[in-house]
DNA sequence: AATGAATGAGTATTCATTCAT
DNA sequence: CATGAATGAATACTCATTCAT
């Protein structure tokens, strides 16, 4: 038998899959949503249905797994000492823009521990930008951080609904509201 | 044979089947949301498969036909004198937290021509109000309708993601933030 | 596409339909076990796989039905006045020697209503010849029902285990053993 | 990388493993069933798939070493001079009543030559006792070893059957009718 | 000789859509 | 024009077995 049956390339190769995986996964959630088959994702990262699974045995995991990386990237912004609120808020719409499968996966199982862990680390990021920017005046002294949080989702949720090209603009459009506001 | 088939009526029923189908479809969108079965729709109406997409040919118009009631009301609601942009707001606030059906359904095929006329309806009653704010004062003399539409969907956007006892206090927030923004 | 789709012969088939997968479902669960595939059946009946469990929801409901015939042939035949005890445990025996696929349904999932519904309806049958067999002196006075379906199920089990060649033999011998049993 | 690979502790832990595979595959066999994958079996050993595959090239050759100390400890039994026959099927309902997965194996693959040369050792525990039985009196003067062995298989199988709570007790039923018979 | 990752075939199940009656 | 059964593609998930290290 063994039809042209991929090569075993043996557990060396599991770190490499590892990363294919997650690769092939960020691809796939970006342009197929996070709905895609996971069989798509196996496939695009050229590794076996099982492999997938033993890596990551369910969809969040996967997504968690994907997202690491935009967290860690905000993470290590927060950390620089000049970096503002304002730069925060851009990397995550840049990312948001780039992918909407974070916020479709926080929707899909908003429960989940795993994805409430997730949402504190981004939360604290928040925390402690929202503090200077407020000792800098940039903000309303009654801003906090759950405003923050919900602008940012308010945000997300409105660029899941638009294709790719038009998220730049909404994201502009959506930032000037939510600065502003709609009061006289 | 014929076991207990569901008696033909005939092409007079054709009117009721039709509304027993939106009243169906209303509560299995809202109930298990749009991506629900439309086999359940069919059952919950007691209306066969084939009725179904004879008066619907896809999800989309049958969900645009749930929705016409809705946005028939926003119509009504601001033909009426006397209501206000506020009224209106809050009349689709309440439509959201009861259903998110229509914000899912926009967000599955935003560019559907159907759709967006839709759109455009509810983008008139909110226009009109909106000129009747800005002269009274209520609003930033420079919110255009295009940003009313926006937050609107960022409000739905954020419902959405929420289970339904959630919604109402998000809701309050986020118009809150809304109307407030964020900056100082 | 429409790659050599099986036509739709439309509801009217759907007896025909059912009968097919009843009569499948026979042959499959005799020849490959009770576990076999569901997808086999559907193929074997020359039926979809939706269709299938249209019919049979599950695959005890399919079983169900396979075995409906049976029980109905041991009611009837204890419904024959002259009938006997002997008669009907031989009936039984022969029809746990066509297919064991019964005792493996009620191994597998002894606690379900529908099954245990099935089991009266075999318990009652022999509570009625064991009261006449019991009368005629052919059995000890104190032989219950339960100790009936008790050997029944000892018989059915060792026939699971064997090769259907073997199964003839090793029946009567069971048999033999259950009725003087072990003590001088 | 090598990332917390267990050590591989080289050939000298050969026994070692086969004796920890033995014992997980007991406890899993009993717990899981005979079908449980073998996977867990490893796992639970702590040990390497392959190294499974190693000592146990297929199911039936590791089931078989689960098996070794029982049909073991049932000659040891019988090799006592003041054990007798209804010791020795006490011990086999105790082992039954423990774990069905003995006689799951035997369905499973009742012709496989290993499987008989087990089937023969217990023949050859009961042949004796029965033998000792019969001189004493204590069984019908014509019972074979065969009946035995098929009376054994009976229990065995009706257990099987149930869940384990409920064995015990069934195993008395099913002995007490053995013994006695049905006949008047 | 041990490890454990990789493979992919196999199975259950769902659902949109078609179509004979 | 209604009915609802039929179809089968699609997808998640499991597990026996192989094999590079």
């Amino acid at each position: 038998m063994a039809v042209a049956r991929r090569t075993n390339r043996g557990p060396s190769a599991a770190a490499e899959n590892r990363a294919a995986l997650i690769a092939a996964a960020r691809e796939v959630f970006a342009s197929a949503g996070y709905d895609a088959p996971l069989s798509a994702v196996a496939r695009a990262a050229g590794v076996g249905q099982g492999s997938l699974y033993r890596h990551f045995p369910d969809r969040t995991s996967l997504a968690l797994a994907v997202f690491e990386d935009g967290v860690a990237e905000l993470e290590a912004l927060a950390a620089e000492p000049c970096s503002t609120l304002d730069d925060v808020l851009a990397l995550i719409t840049e990312q948001t823009i780039a992918s909407t499968a974070f916020i479709e996966m926080v929707s899909a199982s908003a429960d989940d521990p795993r994805i409430l862990a997730v949402r504190d680390r981004v939360a604290a990021v928040l925390d402690g930008k929202l503090a200077e920017a407020r000792r800098a005046g940039q903000v309303r002294a009654d801003l906090t951080t759950e405003d923050l949080i919900l602008a940012v989702g308010m945000l997300a949720a409105v660029l899941t609904m638009r294709p790719a090209p038009a998220r730049r603009v909404a994201a502009a459009r959506a930032w000037a509201l939510l600065r502003k506001g709609m009061d006289a």
